[in-house]
DNA sequence: TTGAAAGCGCTAACAG
DNA sequence: CTGTTAGCGCTTTCAA
């Protein structure tokens, strides 16, 4: 059995009453406060959250509900999540639903019953029918990475199709006219916020932007693939956007494979591959999404939600290189 | 206020004991049964986890302690430990210490007082120190990766000495001679088992290994400057094993660099980048951790701890591709 | 099969 | 500044 206030009470001769307020801020006589500390350790005493929660009405942990954990941008948003919400003293209850809407909502109950006080999550489809069971119980949440059609969550998003927009000019900038997309499914908002974007950026440049779009399947192979397809097609193709991180690995091999040297024969510009590929080869641009700030933002977005606040929809700029 | 127990009482007309029985699989009533459905239906009941953990003194969460998420071997570690213990109806409490040993401590700490029924640690070091209020409290513990010194504690860990001798061995096989190894630090454990490893199948080989050595800081940049030293100290190189992943990342650049041919002018082996580089350089060979099985198999001696088993030292064996 | 009652460890009035 | 008392939502004897 651990210890509790109880063993406290009885070590230093006073009541749990005084413990616990001891624990919670207020003045305790010297004397006394001295023996409560010597007694904390002695014994090894760790207060029990869920004891003080029931009690509370606030568990003082909050849920992340993620399509995949294993992928760079969650882990990197995750990662201050994590941070920002241990410097307020709040846990992290993570649930990975494979971006499977039924694991989502599943989900959702299940973080519900650990009695979490507010939800950031990364939906797994542009609905928010799986979070229905926490709006309908008032639960504070965020949703990131993409737009819901909820107006009780707040919003933390990229600005897409300005970043979309502003990398195809870039592109254009450089004098290059062979500017081709390679996209992700349009059924997705965010997907066709971003070749909105290029698009918008193609017209306004007086450029006919069809026939240089190829369709990937947000995969290395896919990217890969529609690279390969967009090169045979236009073996003049003297620049290229790919919306998507693993689409940008596969289309990157592919026009190193074709012998195309980046920034001079064509120029490249990708998704959040910041690593290894700007290193290998020095002429590739990349869009890096503030993962640290929207991270930050999210988290504290939720907590200001939690002490009351209000929803709010977020858009942040991606950095480009 | 959120529905209870007692509201499903009031409802059905039944007593909160009744409904906690049936929650808890005792035989009520066909009648009663569905009454009580209709009512968690009807009112969207969700248990309260924390109450319950109180009287149980089971929490069914479990924290994950880790020097850093935003890494590929933590991210896929942790996915599987997720989906593992999700599968138990376990919950997952998640703590980035950033490889700070004070951190862990209190971390340590945190997570007891979230009252966890167990936890499962990728040390930021290889002590144990920090875990000793846990183990204090002879929480079910399980550590990741490395070894710490207490007894008390299971432990997964990779076959590292026997992992780097057959990669040497490996590259020894092809017919080279000249085979390096960058090293990651040595007052780490697993950092002097990997080199061991390599330096063993050296010497069975009847070669010379210390003059082909050479100590990279675990950094894609450190990587990148010890393949460039190592390869102008020995021009004539023709092996390398590179005994961490992001040393792997820079040394395979550095390589690049130098115009060498993957698996042609140097057999290079490196670690975990499963990804883009043999991608890119088909000639490239590859130790991959077995993350999947290494975060199932942590999680099922956690459970099995948490059930009253014993303690158990696990090695698993990578693969090497 | 169901109910009454007690209690897990803590906090929140309210008195003293 | 400290003690008394009640109760958060649930489970667990024990009786009925």
């Amino acid at each position: 059995m651990n210890i509790t206030i109880k063993d406290l009470a009885r070590e230093t001769g006073l009541t749990s009453a005084t413990i616990s307020a001891y624990f919670n801020g207020a003045s305790v006589r010297p004397y006394n406060r001295d023996k409560i500390e010597r007694a904390v350790e002695k014994l090894g005493y760790i207060r029990n959250d869920y004891a003080r929660a029931l009690r509370t009405h606030r568990s003082m942990t909050v849920g992340v509900l993620l399509p995949e954990l294993y992928n760079a941008f969650a882990a990197g948003v995750v990662t201050q999540i994590e941070d920002t919400l241990k410097q307020h003293r709040y846990g992290l209850l993570i649930c990975d639903c494979r971006s499977d809407v039924g694991r989502e909502g599943e989900a959702v109950r299940f973080l519900q019953s650990k009695t979490v006080d507010g939800l950031i999550v990364i939906p797994s489809s542009d609905s928010a029918l799986s979070l229905d069971s926490a709006i309908s119980k008032n639960l504070p949440l965020v949703a990131m990475d993409r737009y819901t059609e909820s107006r009780n969550i707040s919003h933390v998003v990229l600005s897409n199709r300005k970043t979309a927009r502003e990398v195809t000019a870039r592109i254009l900038a450089e004098g290059r006219r062979k500017v081709g997309v390679i996209y992700g499914d349009q059924s997705v908002f965010k997907s066709r916020e971003r070749l909105s974007g290029y698009r918008e950026a193609m017209r306004e440049a007086g450029l006919d932007a069809e026939s240089f779009e190829e369709c990937g399947d947000l995969t290395m192979d896919g990217g890969y693939e529609a690279m390969k397809r967009l090169l045979h097609a236009h073996p003049d193709l003297d620049g290229i956007f790919i919306t998507s991180y693993e689409m940008t690995m596969g289309a990157a091999v592919a026009v190193d494979e074709a012998g195309l040297e980046f920034g001079k024969d064509i120029s490249f510009t990708g998704f959040d591959c910041t690593k290894l590929l700007p290193r290998l080869f020095p002429g590739i641009h990349m869009v890096v999404q503030p993962l640290q700030e929207m991270g930050r933002v999210a988290a504290e977005t939720l907590l200001s939600m939690i002490e009351g606040g209000p929803v709010r929809n977020i858009v942040l700029d991606a950095e480009i290189i």
